[in-house]
DNA sequence: AGATTGATCCAT
DNA sequence: TGGATCAATCTG
């Protein structure tokens, strides 16, 4: 049982490549008795202080102090006011960077069981963390646990096939990182 | 294109 | 302590 949980040093590499290979994985969330699974399908990667796009651009604050810190944690972060956005935190210590988990398609029913009730497609990383109740007291949560929150190798790797890249969203005060193919997706 | 909404950060 | 900023979403 949960023998399938990312390792901490899946987490303890490049983040480009981490944000790759997340793509197709199981983001699963345990809450109140009740189990959520999905496929992830959109990544963001935010890679070090030179990448002006990243939190971390900014060097090490009592905010960004997790993205420095050990790989394989939660880094959970309010935006907007209203919204919560979920990263996991790349690289070795001290190099600050993150995933940041856009979307996934959240399972209503065990995978192989056919049914009549519709998956549901969480497009966005507000949404996403809205459906399955992913706030800041998750901040820091050690995803490798395999509690409350933890994500699962894929069935089949899906870095070699069908990865779109693109422009990361909503970063176009980023300068020259703006241009940064950094957003990587699949299609389902 | 505008409104929403609160944590963060830094200059007062 | 005040205000500018923000890796989003919905509405129209």
């Amino acid at each position: 049982m949960r023998k399938n949980i990312l390792p901490r040093k899946f987490y303890s590499r490049n983040t480009l490549k981490v944000a790759r290979e997340l793509l197709g994985c199981f983001l699963i969330r345990e809450y109140r008795g009740k189990i959520w699974r999905g496929m992830i399908t959109e990544t963001e990667a935010y890679h070090g202080e030179d990448d002006l796009a990243s939190h971390a651009s900014c060097g090490r604050t009592a905010r960004t102090e997790i993205m420095y810190g050990e790989s394989g944690c939660a880094y959970v972060y309010m935006i907007y006011g209203m919204y919560h956005c979920l990263n996991v935190v790349t690289e070795k210590k001290d190099f600050p960077a993150a995933v940041l988990i856009r979307s996934a398609k959240i399972f209503r029913r065990p995978t192989p069981k056919k049914t009549k009730i519709s998956d549901v497609y969480l497009d966005g990383p507000g949404k996403l963390c809205k459906f399955l109740k992913i706030d800041r007291k998750l901040n820091k949560w050690d995803l490798t646990k395999g509690e409350k929150l933890w994500i699962e190798r894929p069935a089949q790797n899906c870095a070699k096939r069908n990865i779109v890249a693109g422009r990361r969203i909503g970063v176009d005060y980023a300068q020259h990182c703006r241009e940064y193919l950094w957003r990587f997706s699949i299609n389902l």
